[in-house]
DNA sequence: GACACGTGGAA
DNA sequence: TTTCCAAGTGT
Protein backbone atom coordinates (compact mmCIF):
# COMPACT_ATOMS: atom_id res chain seq x y z
CA UNK A 1 0.00 0.00 0.00
CA UNK A 2 1.36 3.47 -1.12
CA UNK A 3 1.60 6.36 1.00
CA UNK A 4 -0.53 8.12 -1.54
CA UNK A 5 -3.34 5.70 -1.08
CA UNK A 6 -3.25 5.33 2.46
CA UNK A 7 -3.81 8.96 3.02
CA UNK A 8 -6.52 8.50 0.36
CA UNK A 9 -5.38 11.76 -1.29
CA UNK A 10 -7.68 12.20 -4.19
CA UNK A 11 -5.23 11.87 -7.37
CA UNK A 12 -7.49 15.41 -8.84
CA UNK A 13 -4.97 17.06 -6.27
CA UNK A 14 -1.96 15.85 -8.19
CA UNK A 15 -3.08 15.95 -11.71
CA UNK A 16 -4.14 20.09 -12.09
CA UNK A 17 -0.75 21.39 -10.45
CA UNK A 18 1.58 18.50 -12.69
CA UNK A 19 -0.53 19.47 -15.81
CA UNK A 20 -0.88 23.47 -14.68
CA UNK A 21 3.54 22.94 -14.59
CA UNK A 22 3.50 21.18 -17.55
CA UNK A 23 1.52 23.88 -19.88
CA UNK A 24 4.66 26.39 -18.10
CA UNK A 25 7.75 24.58 -18.44
CA UNK A 26 7.10 22.01 -20.96
CA UNK A 27 10.15 21.78 -23.89
CA UNK A 28 9.67 22.70 -26.85
CA UNK A 29 10.53 19.26 -28.55
CA UNK A 30 9.87 18.57 -32.47
CA UNK A 31 8.33 15.42 -31.81
CA UNK A 32 5.38 17.38 -29.66
CA UNK A 33 4.82 19.47 -32.36
CA UNK A 34 1.51 18.50 -33.90
CA UNK A 35 3.38 18.52 -37.46
CA UNK A 36 5.49 15.67 -36.08
CA UNK A 37 2.29 12.96 -36.52
CA UNK A 38 2.17 9.32 -35.09
CA UNK A 39 5.34 8.73 -37.26
CA UNK A 40 7.59 11.38 -35.95
CA UNK A 41 6.17 10.44 -32.20
CA UNK A 42 6.82 7.03 -32.82
CA UNK A 43 10.41 7.82 -34.43
CA UNK A 44 11.28 10.06 -31.35
CA UNK A 45 10.40 7.39 -29.02
CA UNK A 46 12.42 4.48 -31.26
CA UNK A 47 15.55 6.91 -30.21
CA UNK A 48 14.72 8.14 -26.96
CA UNK A 49 14.96 4.21 -25.68
CA UNK A 50 18.38 4.80 -23.25
CA UNK A 51 19.56 8.09 -25.13
CA UNK A 52 19.25 11.66 -23.99
CA UNK A 53 17.16 14.21 -26.17
CA UNK A 54 20.15 16.07 -26.35
CA UNK A 55 21.69 13.78 -28.88
CA UNK A 56 18.54 12.54 -30.32
CA UNK A 57 17.34 16.33 -31.74
CA UNK A 58 20.06 16.50 -34.82
CA UNK A 59 19.76 12.41 -36.04
CA UNK A 60 15.78 13.15 -35.64
CA UNK A 61 15.52 16.27 -37.84
CA UNK A 62 17.66 14.00 -40.60
CA UNK A 63 16.09 11.20 -40.32
CA UNK A 64 12.29 12.70 -40.83
CA UNK A 65 13.77 15.11 -43.35
CA UNK A 66 14.67 11.80 -45.74
CA UNK A 67 11.91 9.51 -44.65
CA UNK A 68 9.03 11.24 -43.65
CA UNK A 69 6.54 8.38 -44.11
CA UNK A 70 7.01 5.15 -42.76
CA UNK A 71 6.99 3.95 -46.37
CA UNK A 72 9.54 5.81 -47.21
CA UNK A 73 11.73 4.36 -44.65
CA UNK A 74 10.40 0.63 -46.09
CA UNK A 75 11.37 1.08 -49.02
CA UNK A 76 15.22 1.86 -48.10
CA UNK A 77 17.76 -0.41 -47.15
CA UNK A 78 18.33 -1.59 -43.63
CA UNK A 79 21.48 -0.97 -43.62
CA UNK A 80 20.43 2.98 -44.59
CA UNK A 81 18.73 3.42 -41.34
CA UNK A 82 21.95 1.94 -39.14
CA UNK A 83 24.26 4.04 -40.86
CA UNK A 84 21.61 7.17 -40.56
CA UNK A 85 21.70 5.98 -37.05
CA UNK A 86 25.04 7.36 -36.09
CA UNK A 87 26.31 7.53 -32.78
CA UNK A 88 22.83 7.15 -30.64
CA UNK A 89 23.91 3.86 -29.86
CA UNK A 90 22.03 -0.06 -29.38
CA UNK A 91 21.82 -0.10 -33.38
CA UNK A 92 19.55 -2.79 -33.35
CA UNK A 93 16.64 -0.02 -32.87
CA UNK A 94 17.40 1.21 -36.24
CA UNK A 95 16.79 -2.54 -37.93
CA UNK A 96 14.05 -2.88 -35.55
CA UNK A 97 12.71 0.81 -36.48
CA UNK A 98 13.06 -0.21 -39.97
CA UNK A 99 11.33 -3.16 -39.30
CA UNK A 100 8.46 -1.48 -38.27
CA UNK A 101 7.81 0.50 -41.26
CA UNK A 102 8.17 -2.11 -43.41
CA UNK A 103 5.43 -4.14 -40.85
CA UNK A 104 3.04 -0.46 -41.12
CA UNK A 105 3.46 -0.36 -44.48
CA UNK A 106 2.26 -3.97 -45.36
CA UNK A 107 -0.42 -4.00 -42.78
CA UNK A 108 -1.49 -1.00 -41.95
CA UNK A 109 -1.46 0.87 -45.14
CA UNK A 110 1.41 3.50 -43.93
CA UNK A 111 -0.23 4.52 -41.20
CA UNK A 112 0.98 3.96 -37.95
CA UNK A 113 -1.43 2.21 -36.19
CA UNK A 114 -3.61 3.51 -33.21
CA UNK A 115 -4.37 0.32 -30.94
CA UNK A 116 -1.93 -0.48 -28.46
CA UNK A 117 -1.87 -4.46 -29.54
CA UNK A 118 -1.01 -3.64 -32.89
CA UNK A 119 1.90 -1.59 -31.38
CA UNK A 120 3.50 -3.74 -29.20
CA UNK A 121 3.15 -6.17 -32.26
CA UNK A 122 5.90 -4.24 -34.26
CA UNK A 123 9.10 -4.96 -33.81
CA UNK A 124 11.14 -2.43 -31.10
CA UNK A 125 7.81 -1.97 -29.37
CA UNK A 126 7.43 -2.44 -26.08
CA UNK A 127 5.45 -2.32 -23.30
CA UNK A 128 6.28 1.45 -22.62
CA UNK A 129 7.03 2.49 -25.88
CA UNK A 130 3.31 1.26 -27.06
CA UNK A 131 1.78 3.14 -24.47
CA UNK A 132 3.75 6.35 -24.97
CA UNK A 133 2.42 6.28 -28.90
CA UNK A 134 -1.17 5.67 -28.53
CA UNK A 135 -1.09 8.53 -25.69
CA UNK A 136 1.08 11.01 -27.16
CA UNK A 137 0.12 10.31 -30.63
CA UNK A 138 -3.02 9.90 -30.42
CA UNK A 139 -4.37 11.17 -26.97
CA UNK A 140 -5.55 7.87 -25.77
CA UNK A 141 -5.95 6.74 -22.12
CA UNK A 142 -2.67 4.86 -20.99
CA UNK A 143 -0.33 4.01 -17.92
CA UNK A 144 3.00 5.59 -19.51
CA UNK A 145 5.45 3.98 -17.70
CA UNK A 146 9.12 4.91 -18.60
CA UNK A 147 12.27 5.45 -15.82
CA UNK A 148 10.81 9.06 -15.42
CA UNK A 149 7.54 8.49 -14.13
CA UNK A 150 8.23 5.88 -12.43
CA UNK A 151 10.65 7.50 -10.43
CA UNK A 152 8.05 10.60 -9.82
CA UNK A 153 5.37 8.20 -8.75
CA UNK A 154 8.36 6.26 -6.45
CA UNK A 155 9.17 9.39 -4.80
CA UNK A 156 5.77 11.39 -4.85
CA UNK A 157 3.68 8.10 -4.00
CA UNK A 158 5.45 5.64 -2.77
CA UNK A 159 8.16 7.51 -0.67
CA UNK A 160 11.11 6.06 -1.97
CA UNK A 161 14.20 7.45 -3.89
CA UNK A 162 14.58 5.19 -6.43
CA UNK A 163 11.78 2.84 -8.24
CA UNK A 164 12.71 -0.90 -8.23
CA UNK A 165 15.02 -2.44 -11.22
CA UNK A 166 12.48 -3.84 -13.47
CA UNK A 167 8.43 -2.47 -13.17
CA UNK A 168 6.66 -4.49 -10.89
CA UNK A 169 2.77 -5.16 -11.32
CA UNK A 170 2.30 -2.61 -7.73
CA UNK A 171 3.76 -0.07 -9.95
CA UNK A 172 1.68 -0.65 -13.10
CA UNK A 173 -1.61 -0.64 -10.47
CA UNK A 174 -0.52 2.47 -8.95
CA UNK A 175 0.08 4.46 -12.40
CA UNK A 176 -3.45 2.84 -13.33
CA UNK A 177 -5.02 4.13 -10.22
CA UNK A 178 -3.58 7.85 -10.88
CA UNK A 179 -4.75 8.14 -14.29
CA UNK A 180 -7.29 11.12 -15.10
CA UNK A 181 -10.70 9.88 -15.97
CA UNK A 182 -10.99 11.77 -19.41
CA UNK A 183 -9.05 10.30 -22.22
CA UNK A 184 -6.94 13.85 -23.08
CA UNK A 185 -6.64 14.70 -19.62
CA UNK A 186 -4.75 11.61 -18.81
CA UNK A 187 -2.66 11.75 -22.38
CA UNK A 188 -1.45 15.39 -21.03
CA UNK A 189 -0.78 13.67 -17.47
CA UNK A 190 1.40 11.35 -19.03
CA UNK A 191 3.44 13.42 -20.95
CA UNK A 192 3.54 15.85 -17.71
CA UNK A 193 4.93 13.52 -15.56
CA UNK A 194 7.34 12.12 -17.63
CA UNK A 195 8.40 15.91 -18.14
CA UNK A 196 8.56 16.40 -15.08
CA UNK A 197 10.93 13.42 -14.18
CA UNK A 198 12.85 14.79 -16.87
CA UNK A 199 13.40 18.42 -15.55
CA UNK A 200 12.43 18.73 -11.79
CA UNK A 201 12.77 15.54 -10.25
CA UNK A 202 15.85 13.58 -11.62
CA UNK A 203 17.67 10.88 -10.31
CA UNK A 204 20.41 13.09 -8.77
CA UNK A 205 20.15 16.96 -7.27
CA UNK A 206 16.30 16.92 -7.53
CA UNK A 207 15.06 20.30 -7.20
CA UNK A 208 11.96 19.90 -5.55
CA UNK A 209 12.14 24.31 -4.80
CA UNK A 210 10.70 23.82 -8.53
CA UNK A 211 8.32 20.64 -8.14
CA UNK A 212 4.32 21.99 -8.23
CA UNK A 213 3.88 18.88 -5.56
CA UNK A 214 6.47 18.79 -3.36
CA UNK A 215 3.74 19.67 -0.68
CA UNK A 216 2.44 16.18 -1.30
CA UNK A 217 5.62 14.30 -2.25
CA UNK A 218 5.68 11.45 0.39
CA UNK A 219 9.67 10.79 -0.12
CA UNK A 220 9.77 14.93 1.00
CA UNK A 221 8.09 14.50 3.75
CA UNK A 222 9.51 11.48 4.77
CA UNK A 223 12.58 13.42 4.91
CA UNK A 224 13.98 12.14 1.56
CA UNK A 225 15.24 9.05 3.29
CA UNK A 226 18.50 7.65 0.93
CA UNK A 227 17.77 4.50 -1.29
CA UNK A 228 18.08 1.23 0.75
CA UNK A 229 19.32 -1.80 -0.92
CA UNK A 230 22.01 -2.67 -3.00
CA UNK A 231 23.42 -0.19 -5.25
CA UNK A 232 22.90 -0.44 -8.93
CA UNK A 233 24.72 -2.78 -10.93
CA UNK A 234 26.89 -0.75 -12.67
CA UNK A 235 27.29 -1.48 -16.45
CA UNK A 236 30.80 -2.15 -17.54
CA UNK A 237 31.97 -1.17 -20.98
CA UNK A 238 35.38 -1.29 -21.60
CA UNK A 239 36.48 -4.44 -22.84
CA UNK A 240 33.15 -6.00 -23.75
CA UNK A 241 31.67 -7.58 -26.88
CA UNK A 242 29.73 -4.37 -27.08
CA UNK A 243 32.47 -2.31 -27.33
CA UNK A 244 33.93 -4.30 -29.88
CA UNK A 245 30.72 -4.40 -31.60
CA UNK A 246 30.34 -0.32 -31.47
CA UNK A 247 33.48 -0.36 -32.92
CA UNK A 248 33.12 -2.97 -36.30
CA UNK A 249 29.91 -1.13 -36.79
CA UNK A 250 31.57 2.68 -37.01
CA UNK A 251 33.65 1.27 -40.01
CA UNK A 252 31.02 -0.27 -41.95
CA UNK A 253 28.79 3.09 -40.97
CA UNK A 254 32.04 5.14 -42.71
CA UNK A 255 32.01 3.42 -45.81
CA UNK A 256 29.22 2.59 -48.42
CA UNK A 257 31.80 -0.03 -50.37
CA UNK A 258 32.14 -3.41 -48.66
CA UNK A 259 34.81 -3.62 -45.79
CA UNK A 260 37.61 -5.62 -46.14
CA UNK A 261 38.67 -8.32 -42.98
CA UNK A 262 41.50 -6.60 -43.02
CA UNK A 263 39.79 -3.22 -42.30
CA UNK A 264 37.35 -4.81 -39.25
CA UNK A 265 40.50 -6.64 -37.91
CA UNK A 266 42.57 -3.42 -36.98
CA UNK A 267 39.80 -2.17 -34.94
CA UNK A 268 40.41 -4.58 -32.09
CA UNK A 269 43.47 -6.64 -30.83
CA UNK A 270 42.05 -9.91 -29.49
CA UNK A 271 40.94 -12.56 -32.33
CA UNK A 272 38.91 -14.58 -30.61
CA UNK A 273 36.42 -11.90 -28.97
CA UNK A 274 36.86 -9.76 -32.35
CA UNK A 275 35.34 -12.80 -34.41
CA UNK A 276 32.56 -13.37 -31.80
CA UNK A 277 31.68 -9.43 -31.74
CA UNK A 278 31.72 -9.77 -35.67
CA UNK A 279 29.61 -13.21 -36.18
CA UNK A 280 27.33 -11.65 -33.16
CA UNK A 281 26.30 -8.01 -35.46
CA UNK A 282 25.88 -10.65 -38.36
CA UNK A 283 23.58 -13.10 -36.58
CA UNK A 284 21.92 -9.84 -35.33
CA UNK A 285 21.03 -9.11 -38.74
CA UNK A 286 23.10 -5.48 -38.22
CA UNK A 287 26.19 -6.42 -40.86
CA UNK A 288 25.88 -8.27 -44.26
CA UNK A 289 28.87 -10.98 -45.02
CA UNK A 290 29.88 -11.07 -48.23
CA UNK A 291 32.58 -13.64 -50.35
CA UNK A 292 36.16 -13.27 -50.33
CA UNK A 293 36.01 -11.91 -46.53
CA UNK A 294 34.06 -8.51 -47.14
CA UNK A 295 31.43 -7.19 -44.72
CA UNK A 296 28.85 -4.37 -45.29
CA UNK A 297 25.64 -3.09 -43.48
CA UNK A 298 22.38 -4.95 -44.47
CA UNK A 299 21.02 -4.47 -48.20
CA UNK A 300 18.03 -5.59 -47.08
C1' DG B 1 14.31 -12.39 -13.72
C1' DA B 2 18.88 -11.69 -15.31
C1' DC B 3 21.56 -10.14 -19.23
C1' DA B 4 23.07 -8.26 -23.48
C1' DC B 5 22.83 -4.39 -26.08
C1' DG B 6 26.23 1.71 -27.57
C1' DT B 7 27.45 6.14 -26.61
C1' DG B 8 29.02 10.35 -24.57
C1' DG B 9 28.29 14.05 -21.17
C1' DA B 10 28.24 15.26 -16.33
C1' DA B 11 29.69 14.77 -11.49
C1' DT C 1 39.69 8.94 -13.60
C1' DT C 2 35.75 6.32 -12.51
C1' DT C 3 30.99 6.01 -12.08
C1' DC C 4 26.43 7.10 -13.18
C1' DC C 5 22.92 7.93 -16.18
C1' DA C 6 19.77 8.85 -20.48
C1' DA C 7 11.69 8.43 -23.01
C1' DG C 8 13.69 0.13 -23.14
C1' DT C 9 13.38 -4.23 -25.81
C1' DG C 10 14.19 -9.04 -26.67
C1' DT C 11 15.76 -13.41 -25.17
Amino acid sequence: MTAMTSTHTPPASLHTPVIGWFEQHARDLPWRRPEAGAWGVMVSEFMLQQTPVSRVLPVYEQWMARWPRPADLAADAPGEAVRAWGRLGYPRRALRLHGAAQAITERHGGDVPSEHGQLLALPGIGEYTAAAVASFAYGQRHAVLDTNVRRVFARAASGIQYPPNATTAAERKLARALLPEEDGRAARWAAATMELGALVCTAKNEDCGRCPISGQCAWRLAGKPAHQGAPRRGQTYAGTDRQVRGRLLAVLRESVAPVTQAALDSVWEEPVQRARALDGLVADGLVEPLAGARYRLPLG
